[in-house]
This record gives structure tokens, C-alpha cells and sequence, in this order.
DNA sequence: TAAAAAAAGTTGCAATTGCAACAGAAAATA
DNA sequence: TATTTTCTGTTGCAATTGCAACTTTTTTTA
């Protein structure tokens, strides 16, 4: 996935179809608005894609990093809830239009050539990602849940001890789970002996 | 989405490069093995996606049907568990490479290049899907789950009055809930008037 | 670098959930 | 159409979870 990172920092940008913007930490860099279409992928930075309910509660839906894609087109058409995509740091983003992705542009463009070839790459990654987050969540105990999490972190990296890559308040966020009582339930598999700890490292011990 | 479809299904398969099959009930359609990177496309029936757990456990994961697109292409590489997708009534299918979509055939095929520009559909589809089901996973209690899925449904059928189109058994397994805590949760909201309930037809009341 | 904010770590308690184990209704199959 | 299988509906009970309310540690910001 390196090269489409590459791909399209080094590219130029003639495209006029395809926009490139910055932002600061905390800016807003887009608001899912029923019926735009609207297809983005960050190039550098971390964003959170936020839903404010009906009470004005923040709930944290996802997280993006550098070659997510993300935007309004992955989203059913809108209720009542907002969704707003904002900046952790600061961010490059591309904008484009989902319609926009397969036609040619008139200049016919290098660019936005390249780029179409790497949407779908991009968008299988994204669908990959929310597999395993669906696996992980379609486990019915906050349990199960930490060891399909820890099992997936760790065949990724080929070891038994795996270093959780977010804290443990995201952790829960991503678990949809309460943050007391998944430590609650750390410290028992800790005590139990299935894993170790040492704060974000963890150890499996089983098999 | 209808004209995918159809697309589909009346081109000629003049294309060396995509295969189109028929299955029966019951048979195995595909199994996920690492690194082959097969898309499949369900022309027509209904599949389910399933996993057999380390103790032999079968566990449905997702299914599908007319228009979905699936495969090894949108699943990580894979650990212990096996993942089969299986026929639940008689299906065509619809099998190519992820490698192969941007590629044009030698012979430049009509069929393909339709193809191709209809992958991207399909995809976003299945996004749509993913979130709309990681959107409802992600909610703390079975209640919770059930008014998220029963407002999706009502916002998509511009109705209060919404017709289950599942089994409360594959619901409960949608939910990735236990199916009598869930029956008793709806009973619950039943009882307190937040819903009325007539076999598999219900009845938002509030708001 | 001091102050403020965020994250980690704990625990009691009440509410919710999963599990097990049924019986009856409906649907599929032989 | 008789039989088997699947689905719906229920309930008691024990286990798990969420919530609330803290303290301590770490990180960020002014």
C-alpha cells in the first residue's frame, strides 16, 4: 500500500475534478450530508469520523490514518444523526466525487488515471479493515472480544507479544465496550494467567 | 443497482478471465484461502458466508444475496479458522481475480470493461452494508441494538411500521445476540409501549 | 514548568445478558 | 400427508456488564 501514498504525493495535481486540502488539528474536514457522494482519502494525518446524537452526545464511529478512504458514499443515505470527519492532526486530504472515478477527464489526465486504478485497492482495505472490526465486535463477551482482538493483532505481527497501537480508552471505543470493566476483564485474564501486561504490551500465553 | 444486474446477466461471457457458475443448494460455493485473492459476485440466489471455529463450532458470519459482492479479497490474511461461503438456495456466481479488474483482457471484452466499471459499485455497496451493521454491532445493549436496527429499517422504508425481513433466529445472529434475551427484550419493549409487536411485523410508537 | 486535561487503574452495586432447558407453532422434507 | 426439522416463545438463574465514583499517573497546553 506504499506505493499509493507515494502515487499520489508525488503526482501532480492537474486534475481539476480532484481537490487537495489541508487542515489543522481539530478542523473540520467534511460532514456527511445525504446525497453529495462525496469520496475522500487521507493522504498524511489522523482523523475521527464523530456522530452527535439527538442529546448532543460525541460518539467516536472511526478512526482514519494515512491511505484510508473514507466519506458520505461508504454511508447509507442519512437520518437524523450528523456524521463530521475531524482533524487529530494536522491532515492532507483528497477530495472527489464518486461519479467522477471511473470517467475520464477531458485533459485526460495522469493523475486521475493513476488514481482510479488505486480506488478499489483502497476501498478493499477499507473493507477489510471493517471485517475485523465486525469480527471482533459480533463477539458477545468483552472476554472474547479482547482475545479475537489480540489473536488478529497477533498473527498480524507473527509474535505472542503484541503492543496494543491505540489506549485502552480507544481500545473500549472500538469494542464498544466500558472502559472500567474491560480493564476489569484485562486484569482477570492477567490474573488468570491467559495473558501478561506491562502497560500497552501484552503477552499471550496460551497454546 | 438494478442495472448491474442486468448488465450481468444478459453480456456474453466472451471473457477467458471471469467465470461464471452455477451451484445447488447446500454446496460450497468458495473457501477463503490465503493469497488467492478471488472476488465473487452473486448473480442470482442466496449464500452464507460461514466460519468453523477451532472446536468445530459453525458460525455465520454474513450472507448474501443478488448483486453482493464477497471473497478472499475483502478478508485479511487468514489465522486458524476457515471461512466457506455455502448455497442456501441455487445460485450463479460470478468469480475473477482482484488482479485482473484493471487490466483490460487481450482481446479488450466488452464484458469486462462493463465489469470493471462496476466493481467500484458494488464495493461501495458492501461498505454501506459493513457500517450499517458495525453501526448497530456497535451499540452497548440488545435494546439499543434493536431500536438502532429497527430505525435503520423504518428510515430506509420511510415507515414506522416495519416488517422484519429475517428470521428472529438470523436476527439475533445479526445482532450477535443471544436469541431468548432478545425475544425477551422485545417483550420488554412491547410491555412499556415503545413498540407493538405482530409476528414479524412491528410498530415503532415514540416520537 | 506549572496547571489543566486526558488516560489508566479500581471497586461496589444494580441491571442486563447468556445459558440451559423447555413447549408449542410453523416450515421443510421424505 | 406424515414426519422431521427449524423457528418462536418462555423462564429461572448465575455470570457478566455498565454505571458511577473515585484516585493516581501521564500527557498536553498555556
Amino acid at each position: 500500500m506504499e506505493e499509493i501514498s507515494d502515487l499520489i504525493t508525488n503526482l501532480e495535481l492537474g486534475c481539476s475534478r480532484i481537490q487537495k486540502k489541508s487542515f489543522k488539528k481539530n478542523e473540520t474536514i467534511t460532514t456527511y450530508i445525504q446525497k453529495r457522494n462525496q469520496i475522500c482519502i487521507l493522504v498524511s494525518g489522523k482523523a475521527d469520523l464523530i456522530r452527535y446524537d439527538l442529546y448532543g452526545n460525541k460518539d467516536i464511529v472511526d478512526n482514519f490514518i494515512s491511505n484510508d478512504i473514507f466519506g458520505e458514499a461508504f454511508y447509507p443515505v442519512h437520518t437524523n444523526n450528523e456524521l463530521t470527519v475531524i482533524a487529530n492532526t494536522n491532515c492532507i486530504v483528497l477530495f472527489l466525487m464518486h461519479d467522477d472515478i471511473l470517467k475520464k477527464c477531458k485533459t485526460n489526465c495522469k493523475f486521475h488515471n493513476a488514481l482510479s486504478s488505486s480506488i478499489l485497492e483502497l476501498t478493499l482495505n477499507n473493507a477489510i479493515h471493517q471485517n475485523t472490526r465486525i469480527e471482533v465486535l459480533s463477539k458477545r463477551s468483552i472476554r472474547e472480544k479482547l482475545l479475537s482482538y489480540f489473536s488478529i493483532l497477533s498473527s498480524k505481527d507473527f509474535s505472542k507479544t503484541i503492543t496494543i497501537p491505540v489506549s485502552f480508552t480507544n481500545l473500549a471505543d472500538y469494542l464498544s465496550v466500558d472502559r472500567s470493566a474491560m480493564m476489569r476483564e484485562i486484569k482477570n485474564l492477567a490474573n488468570e494467567g491467559v495473558i501478561s501486561k506491562n502497560g500497552n504490551r501484552v503477552k499471550l500465553l496460551y497454546k
